[in-house]
DNA sequence: TGTTATGTTAAGAAATTGTTAAGAATTTAT
DNA sequence: ATAAATTCTTAACAATTTCTTAACATAACA
């Protein structure tokens, strides 16, 4: 996971950044708006944490700007404020911010916000739509798009590729996602594979990844 | 495990050190909290007593200070305070307390209180991901990551990979570890020698050790 | 130096998943 | 309502991966 960290202070950037990496972030930093929004887009971090208070440019204008940039329109902010600036807390959310944590920072706390923020997003548990690499799904329409082209599924081909595409990278334990596809009614041993060879067929056979003696992951 | 003890009263520091040395600490102390600070740097301690109550810079203002300083801001904070100063436990665990016990203090369970908490950070048995080294490890992947590259581990490979990791430095003894991969499970002489092997193979020779006549242990 | 514990290797046993095709079951069209 | 089409499940067998064993080698220890 990659952070771009922007403040004007070069103290905090040191102390941030040093507690980032030691958790394994990739992190970079800027010290004032422009150079972020510049950075950014090469750099495409996942998550951006923004100083609100910054001379010239500060947090509020760097993240309309961002917000602008096509490349960097969904990328996650989260704003270091100092306490009692409620009213930037409004303009900041009005700006497209996703959290905000209060100075002075305890790095700890900081951390686990920035978890449980990609976490949030990297569930698309309630998403109508996933987009993955080549291949896009969309409930509501029920459709499959893959490398531009509409893929039929059929009913338990989509429900089960849907359900592995809901947490990318997670292995999903076989009898759970049968018991999330099939519910309790008793099913054959070679039913599942038998609806994933399928799905590989019209897919390829990059996506589901097979982990043995566990289950499926979805996986790019 | 070193402790860093703090009080300004020379009688308690006397009667404490004499007691965690009993139980194996490596044991330093300071009369006041600059010269903790100091001292912390140099030393890194696993765990600071800190006494509330001191003259000129207090506990709680040594404790944020600790916290501000990249290199210890993650050492554990421990406070001596007397009874009824319920206002300082506030104050103390936002400056970054870990636990609190209340004077007069019975060695006994002073001790047993550090136990728990070394034990509760050196253990990363509910941990999805832990990272070591150039190793991370994550459960719901299922992967495992070395030097950047993705490692393919067979289930018991990967169980037993995850178990060693869960208490680096902690040597597993030999039936410890059959016990929790194979359960009651009668199984050859030779057969952990051989998943041992595989995983090295793997991951090279240099995290998990031997312990000849106990067992192995995951360490950098 | 002998003894014991662990390392190493390769082979095959065991377990798991893949594949195919046939025929139920369900849905859709007529 | 019936036929047609599609979808789903099953079963048999194949392919693959994983696990265990056994035989022997090597290292640590007393």
């Amino acid at each position: 996971m990659k952070i771009l960290l922007v403040d004007d202070e070069y103290d905090i950037l040191e102390f941030l950044s040093y507690n980032l990496k030691k958790e394994g972030f990739v992190v970079k930093t800027a010290n004032n708006g422009k150079l972020a929004v510049d950075i950014a887009q090469r750099f495409k971090p996942d998550l951006i944490i923004l100083d609100v208070m910054m001379p010239e440019m500060d947090g509020i204008s760097t993240c309309s700007e961002i917000r602008e940039i096509p490349s960097l329109s969904d990328v996650l902010i989260l704003f270091l404020t100092a306490r009692a600036e409620e009213y930037s807390e409004l303009a900041g959310f009005a700006a497209g911010a996703d959290d905000y944590v209060t100075k002075p920072i305890k790095p700890k706390l900081l951390i686990s916000r920035i978890k449980a923020l990609l976490k949030r997003t990297s569930n698309k548990l309630n998403q109508k739509v996933i987009k993955i690499g080549d291949l896009l799904i969309d409930i509501d329409k029920y459709e499959l798009i893959f490398e531009n082209n509409k893929i039929h599924l059929a009913k338990k081909e989509f429900k089960l590729l849907h359900y592995l595409m809901t947490i990318p990278g997670k292995v999903f334990l076989r009898e759970d996602i049968i018991t999330n596809i099939w519910g309790e009614a008793h099913v054959g041993d070679r039913t599942l594979d038998v609806h994933i060879r399928k799905i590989r067929e019209k897919i390829g056979e990059n996506y589901i990844k097979t982990v043995k003696g566990v289950g499926y992951k979805f996986d790019i």
